[in-house]
DNA sequence: CCAGCGCATTGTGTATGCAATATAGACTAT
DNA sequence: ATAGTCTATATTGCATACACAATGCGCTGG
């Protein structure tokens, strides 16, 4: 089970440690409530707890993992209330957020059509692991396109917590992966034309579509 | 100079190191910039660097201190920008919350009145110190009564944010103090009343206000 | 048989030690 | 004189070690 530390960009430890459990959460391989021992953790990683601990501190701060004094840290609980108020805020933020993207550069705008496209490649190939990094990148970037880091910053925090809650959603059915697809050229190509508006609706409808999945799902199973 | 960890609630120590850093840096002690030694802060704390570490990672976290790796910790600067998206999302978010606030039952009404008229002894006293917790303390008891909990951690989250700002500004007048502690009453009434539009209002004017006494002060120290 | 207590075990929290990295100052060469 | 480099020092980051708290189990007594 000894897993190592992939390469990565962050040059510290705790972070790249933090990093391989944010994923391990969102992709529901540490299920909520689930206890996250140190040692464990430590050998896992190939490091010593003390790092571990930081990183664990770290996630606590972001709010995907609850730290019980003396008794240790829990992958954070879901729940319908939790998802509803974070998703509150998500349309809050990115909202705001969108209002105020400035117009993308020529080349800025060939990155993203060429990001859409190996995210439609990704789809066809069935590949899911990488699929929601490479959305999330995506997206990120288009939030890079706002001067206000800081808010940039914040949505991509809340943008982290209600990731979690897609593990529990199904696979994207093959007709509403396209739909998807289509609806991120529909992205670009407002982007290209600086119609901020048409860049803040079609987020805006996706991020409640989202948003309707998850609670419904969290509802048919009573959390 | 050894300062000695004060009692407070708080049970496990990084957190109280936290806590009086937070308040060193809110009463502008640590000044924007300053190098936070570990080895230091430890002697100072009467505790060892460790949970001193933790501390400031903490306080990382919540954005009042930054990390420059196998550099250290030092106390976030201030900045017009900063503090303008901070603002930013205090409208959003508290408005957000103020729309959604259920109304307070007659002992919670009575214990707003008696905090206010707290907050109307501590200004005539002159007590400046004790004024801004209390006067934190009195708004975070208000956002409590929405339902929305995870909201207000945020709320809360981006008010200590904003409290850096104020050790920029001067001694409130006596004057504008009053108009303030007039409209912490007015609250009361409306918060009594369930006007939530009231109490929105006021609360929204107050923070502008706020704002742009920040704003000015940054400005004309060409922060 | 069950409830309550005490002890052992496990794991967290903190302290200390050591290696690695950044910083400052002096010295050298251009 | 100034820029660059090398070295000494201070400080961080991580590992190890130890103290303490919490949990679970067995034992005893009812």
């Amino acid at each position: 089970m000894q897993q190592i530390l992939e390469r990565t960009l962050a040059a510290n430890i705790p972070e790249r440690i933090a990093e391989q459990i944010r994923d391990l959460v969102a992709r529901g391989r540490l299920p909520p409530g689930v206890r996250l021992g140190q040692a464990e953790l430590a050998v896992q990683f190939g490091a010593s707890r003390m790092p571990v601990r930081e990183a664990l501190k770290l996630l606590c701060a972001e709010g995907i993992v609850v730290h019980d004094p003396n008794r240790g840290f829990f992958a954070a609980h879901l729940s319908s209330e939790e998802a509803r108020q974070l998703f509150k805020l998500r349309h809050l933020v990115e909202d705001a957020l969108l209002a105020g993207i400035r117009r993308p550069a020529a080349a800025e705008l060939e990155r993203f059509a060429q990001r859409a496209d190996e995210l439609e490649e990704l789809l066809n190939g069935g590949e899911r692991a990488g699929w929601w990094v490479r959305h999330r990148e995506f997206h990120q970037s288009i939030f890079d396109l706002s001067p206000e880091k800081l808010i940039v910053r914040e949505a991509m925090r809340l943008w982290t917590l209600t990731d979690r809650y897609r593990s529990l959603l199904p696979l994207p059915q093959r007709s509403s992966a396209e739909r998807t697809l289509v609806r991120k050229h529909e992205l670009v190509e407002a982007l290209a034309a600086t119609d901020r508006r048409k860049v803040l609706h079609v987020r805006a409808e996706r991020r409640r579509q989202f948003e309707r999945l998850v609670l419904d799902v969290l509802a048919s199973r009573n959390l």
